[in-house]
This record gives structure tokens, sequence and C-alpha cells, in this order.
RNA sequence: GGAGGAUUCGCAUAGCGGCCGAGUGCGCACGCUUGGAAAGCGUGUAUAGGGCAACCUAUCGAGGGUUCAAAUCCCUCAUCCUCCGCCA
């Protein structure tokens, strides 16, 4: 949600915020007219709310036919202050209801464009060159005795997967070692609820546009989370947090859930996109003043994992029409995929600025005051696409898979061998 | 799932339908005192909204109701605690 006093100061922002997204415009303008309304329904409610309790305060000191007089006085008062308070509410839920539907202001840094129009920041590695014809992640976690997606779809449908000996001995040791440099970084491990409430999941923006993607029990009225970007960010919600212990850093381990709506036919085979995987997620509270500088540095800590696994990638700027509304700017880490002769997005980044932290409530304090914290998150290691990054880049012409020295330690081998 | 109890200003607690936005203690901030500290004394100590100054309005778990007037009475819901049942 964006602050309403700066929509009401500066209209001209949000609409060319609103234009290079490729959203309506109109919108800000029926803020405009719906505030003004606002504002003028809650005059008119507090002078009579003011008016019924010096009554109130009236009646308590009168006697006989005074008192009488000042009750029934009180009594249309009452009607009157009831009236104006719905208007007032109505009037309140309708500007709210229209500004939810305005996206994050852009960062001025941030491509225009749609999709495609992406920049590429830097390229980091060479793709390597195969004298041998190289294998998919599907025929590699066949051979290992890593992937098994047969017996995934028999027992849980499209884009399951079971992750069997290497290939689930590969995760824990990713895991571990994403957070064993999280907490070297500073942040604090968390595992979180991955079942949330409908608070949470609405607070965080993901019951929006997104909407679709998010599996809900409708029984208990519950959510799995696609992220456990939506728990980390409920965490403080309607909290004021110290300005001096900002940033606070959470690196946040679960798994993920997503109902890949709409993706029919695409990346239908293997584990690029499926409906349940593990990531360690970063999320970071912090100053907004800092939000930026913070936000290079979760893509800096999102690079590293990346070299440490040895990987060919190159980092984009997200062109603005595919930021989502949360996100003022958003970085994604594209690793090579040898089979698909490709980059494919294995991590990103996203700048919420006060967007997200507005609508949970969470502020911090400083001397002058309750201000609005900023929240940024970052992929530190999505499983499955971290996975088909390593076994198709680390191949070897028997299918064995050289594992990066980075994770030898955590795996007690040099090599993935076949089964 | 059943029975009971609780939910008040950072924490702990007080609170008769009007004198309660709300007392007290702790904590915190500032000042006095001191060689320095502790103790002691004094002052202050929520958030949001409207005018954007004085001021006004709202908020005592959430939502509804009764009343001229609700922290205080009634209803619904949520959370927590205790006991019982069930499962681990």
């Amino acid at each position: 949600m964006i602050d309403l006093k700066f929509l009401r100061e500066n209209p001209d922002v949000v609409r060319a915020s609103q234009k290079g997204r490729g959203e309506d415009i109109s919108i800000v303008d029926k803020v405009l007219v719906s505030d003004e309304a606002r504002r003028l329904a809650i005059t008119e409610f507090e002078a009579l709310r003011a008016e019924q309790n010096t009554l109130s305060k009236a009646v308590a000191g009168a006697k006989g036919e005074e008192k009488s007089a000042l009750l029934e006085r009180g009594k249309t008062l009452a009607t009157k202050v009831k009236q104006a308070d719905n208007t007032r509410a109505e009037l309140e839920a309708a500007t709210k209801e229209l500004i939810m539907q305005l996206s994050n202001i852009l960062d001025p840094s941030a491509p225009i464009g749609k999709e495609e129009d992406f920049v590429v920041i830097e390229h980091v590695g060479t793709p390597r060159v195969f004298d041998f014809e190289a294998k998919d992640h599907i025929e590699l976690g066949k051979l290992l005795g890593a992937i098994d997606t047969e017996r995934g779809a028999k027992v849980a449908g499209s884009r399951s997967y079971f992750l069997t000996g290497a290939g689930a001995m590969l995760e824990f040791a990713l895991i571990n070692y994403a957070i064993t440099s999280a907490i070297k970084a500073g942040f604090i491990p968390v595992i979180p609820p991955v079942l949330v409430n409908p608070s949470a999941m609405e607070g965080t923006g993901f019951l929006g546009q997104a909407s679709e993607n998010v599996y809900h029990l409708e029984r208990d009225d519950l959510y799995l989370v696609g992220t456990s970007e939506v728990s980390l960010a409920a965490f403080h919600m309607d909290e004021i947090l110290p300005v001096e212990k900002l940033p606070i850093r959470y690196a946040g381990y679960s798994s993920c859930f997503r109902r890949e709506a709409g993706t029919y036919g695409k990346d239908t085979r293997g584990i690029i996109r499926v409906h349940q995987f593990d990531k360690v997620e970063m999320f970071s509270f912090c100053h907004p003043d800092q939000a930026q500088e913070e936000h290079r540095r979760l893509l800096q800590w999102e690079k590293q994992i990346l070299d440490a696994m040895e990987l060919p990638y190159r980092v984009i700027d997200v062109a603005s029409g595919d930021l989502g509304s949360s996100a003022n700017r958003k970085f994604d880490i594209e690793a090579w995929i040898p089979t698909q002769k490709a980059y494919r997005e294995v991590t990103s980044t996203s700048n919420c600025a006060e967007f997200q932290a507005r609508r949970l409530n969470i502020r911090y304090k400083d001397e002058s005051g309750a201000k609005t914290v900023a929240t940024l998150n970052g992929t530190l290691v999505a499983i499955p696409r971290m996975i088909v990054a390593i076994l198709e880049n680390h191949q070897n012409p028997d299918g064995t898979v050289n594992i990066p020295k980075a994770l030898q330690a955590f795996l007690g081998a040099q090599r993935f061998e076949l089964v």
C-alpha cells in the first residue's frame, strides 16, 4: 500500500509510476476524489461526536426538567452521530480499497517496459562448452538416483517429485551451506510456519494479483505460503522496532507451495517448475533510507552462492511491467542451463520499500516518532532450480556429477556416482 | 472436542456506566543530589487521524449491541492459561 499523504501531495509521481508499469492511471484520481470525501466525512463526524461528548457531560450534572431536555437532545444527536460514523466508515473503506489497487512506486532506475525489456547488469563466468552430449537434469537425476519425477506424479500429481539419495543429500548440503553463510552475514536463521492465516497472506500482498497461485485450505481458512517471505514479513506485524536495531535480517528455511495456475505447458518436464519445494529466503527490515544499499547487499549474497556453486550466470534488472505490485525494483539471477541453452531464473531479490510494511503496520521509532520500515527479500537458494543448475553444469560424460568445492565438506565426497 | 479462567499504556497490576486516555509499581528519558555511582527527589513517558496552530476525534484483544454516555452491561469471534477427553 502506498502512502495516502504522499499520493495527495505527489499525484504525478504516482501516475508516472502506474504508467511505467502499464497499469491503470485513473485510480490515482479516483483516490483523490474519494480521499476528499473521506476527510469531509471525518470532520463532520468528529464535530458531531465532540458535541455529543460535551452534552453527555452536561447530562451528568443536570437535574429535573433540564436533564430530560438534554436527554431528548442527546437521543437525536446519538442517531446523527451514528449516521455520520457509518458514512465515515464507508468512505474510509472505499478509499482504502482504491489505494490498495495501486502498485508500489517504481524506483526511477528500474527499466521501463515489459517482461522482455529487462536490462542485463552483468555476466559472471562463461557457459561451459561440452565435448559430449550434455544430459538434462531429468536423465542425470535418474542415473544418480537423485530425482524421481515418475513416482512424484504417481503419488502427488503433476509437477511433483521425490528427491532421493544423492538428491536428498544435495538438498541438505545446499541448505546447510546457505544457512551457514547467512549466519556469517548476520542473519537470524528461522524455521517459519508455512500454514498462515488470511491477515498474514493479505498483508504481504499475495492475495491480490498473485492469489491464483496460492493454495487455500477452505475448511480452516488457512493458506500455504508460496515463500517464507510471507511468514517472515508478518513476523513483526503491528510492531514498532527500535531504529538502532535496523537492519534486522532473517534467513527463513521452509517449504514453498505454488499452484502454478496458468503455466500449463511451461516447463512440464523436470523440476524447474513444481508445486512444492524448499527454499532459504533472506528477509530484511531496514531503514527506508538504506533500502537501496540493502538491496545491493542481498544481491551480493545471492551472487556469492552462485559463485560458490561454480555456476555461470547473469544478473538482470527486471523491467517495470514484470515487477509484481510490491517491488519497486527487482534483480534476478539467472543461471546457465546447458540443455536449454538459456539463462534461467534461480534467485531473485526485491525491494518493497515501505509498501509491504505499511500494510503490515511495521514501523521503526527514532527521535522524531514512528515511521514505516522498508522490507526487502531475496532468495538465497531455491532447491530444485539449484539442483538442476548444479547437475547440468557439473556433469561428466558418464553421467556422474562433480560436487562444487563448497559443498564437498557437507557431502563428504567430490562426486555424485551412478547408482 | 468438553468445562472453567483470562485479555487494560514497554512489563506488572488498579479500575464503582459519567469525575478514565485511564491510577500505581517497574522500566525508560531528562533534571536535582554526589568526588563518582547507587539510593532518594522532581518532571516526562502510547498510536493514529482531522485542522496541520491552539485544539478536536478515535483506540482498554476484534466485531456488533444496550445507553444521552461504555474499559466498566449484553452478544459473537480470536488468542492465551488450567482441567478433562483424544492423538502423538
